[in-house]
DNA sequence: CGAGGTCTTGAAGACGATCAACAAACGTGG
DNA sequence: CCACGTTTGTTGATCGTCTTCAAGACCTCG
């Protein structure tokens, strides 16, 4: 069955639809790379929410495809002070970056309740020996990661909280809806604040206020694990929100 | 004794070396993989302090490796602010992601005057076809850079600034050393404290005062665009510095 | 229905920003 | 080589954002 672009779908049916998706959001896959990548062998795990998917210090011979759920990619310091540098949602690698690195320097752990699917290295060196335009498309999606990265760190760096938390909703909303994760103006967002928090640098007490802050500017709500945009192009303007850095245009090397 | 910022070698003698040294101190570079590298047909330029290396917005058709000088990836915001995301060194690639990315979401800057020689993306894309090894080889650099950033955000995010400006002084001391550009405790840092401000999200003014802190810690000193690591254990514990990210044990896949 | 986790609000304090002024270093032309 | 203007570095004083500590309300799920 070939699953169109609703998100009635359920991403269990078909493990690498929303992987596929996301890709093709970008470049258009060919026929036969599509192929290529419905031949891998996958191998499915469930995570209960607190569990690390992979933990700093591994050195994983497999790379971890998200199909369910909310994962983050976390660092802890000395101190016990956590810092996550991102979010992952279904259809995302967790850590394809693994495939090419040799040590985890990081853990990316079960926010919520998590399916994966684990590809092996040995795999994804067999189709980017063969398949050199699909090595770039994946390398291309690390690269992404990255971009997303800088944009973290220009947020942290030199942007008000408010403005900060904002670009986040933007863009989580951006790579949500990319994958049909989004209908209309709202999407489940089932993280803590406390985990926003970590994300964005940002205390448990201060993150709660200014959520308050972008609650009563009208820009957006979050109720029971779901938020729901209000005012897309003020919260554009709150974040001065440029989505260039995601690449969704798709287009072929 | 002669202002020495390298050991010995001129990199503008050969292009590639600090590039190739620098690959080789996290894999084994095959010698068919060199001889590939060193066909590379290079365009050599002279970029003027302050002046843009690749700007935000282009879609550049050819990477730049830097052979001289320092130069900086920034973002600037609306309000003039400006977020610097890494610094680039003798030998690093500034933008090997345009490679694989549509379109340039930041700028990078020349932070001295700098030597660079662009390499075609047609090139580029002719070895990682035909030498998929050193494709890979090429993504794991960039993966560095983005293992880098989410250092950078965990600094900016949990860390003080005189903890977070130590992290950055460990990391780019090893980073020089890798290439041969740090004689001994010493090296060559030839950037005003307002960039380094703006890398680390910091105002100059405290910039100067953390930079005093570290000075009068007894960690080390920064004096005609000198930089002498007095205390190495010391400005370790300071950042509570772990240098598995920089990936620099070599390994081959 | 109770208990732990999560959210919310208040109050006090710390860290870093901003404003301001001056000193030192650099570089450019005489 | 010196004179002079400009850039960079340094320090003080004040202000604001965000942190920390504390306590109570609200969920959610056994």
């Amino acid at each position: 069955m070939q699953s169109s672009l609703d998100n009635s779908l359920d991403p269990h049916s078909e493990p690498l639809t929303l992987f596929m998706r996301r890709l093709s959001s970008r470049d258009i896959l060919k026929e036969e790379e599509k192929k290529v990548l419905e031949t891998a062998p996958l191998r499915l795990r469930d995570v209960t929410r607190g569990v690390d998917i992979v933990s700093e210090g591994d050195r994983p011979s497999e790379s971890c495809l998200l199909l369910s759920g909310v994962s983050a990619r976390y660092n802890m310091l000395p101190s016990g002070r956590r810092q996550i540098t991102a979010f992952h949602f279904p259809g995302d690698f967790v850590d394809l970056h693994s495939f090419v690195l040799h040590r985890m320097d990081h853990g990316v752990m079960a926010v919520t309740e998590c399916g994966v699917a684990y590809v092996a290295h040995s795999f994804l060196k067999e189709i980017t020996d063969h398949h050199p335009r699909l090595g770039r498309i994946l390398w291309r999606d690390t690269l992404i990661d990255a971009a997303v990265h800088r944009q973290w760190l220009v947020a942290a760096g030199r942007r008000s909280a408010a403005s900060q938390m904002a670009h986040f909703f933007c863009e989580t909303y951006l790579r949500l809806q990319a994958v049909g994760l989004a209908a209309g103006q709202i999407f489940t967002f089932p993280i803590t604040q406390e985990d926003l928090g970590d994300a964005l640098g940002l205390s448990v007490v201060h993150t709660n206020r200014t959520l308050k802050e972008l609650r009563e500017a009208g820009l957006l709500i979050w109720k029971q694990r779901e938020i729901t945009i209000l005012n897309w192009d003020g919260l554009c303007q709150a974040a001065t929100f440029d989505p260039t850095y995601l690449d969704l245009s798709a287009a072929a090397p």
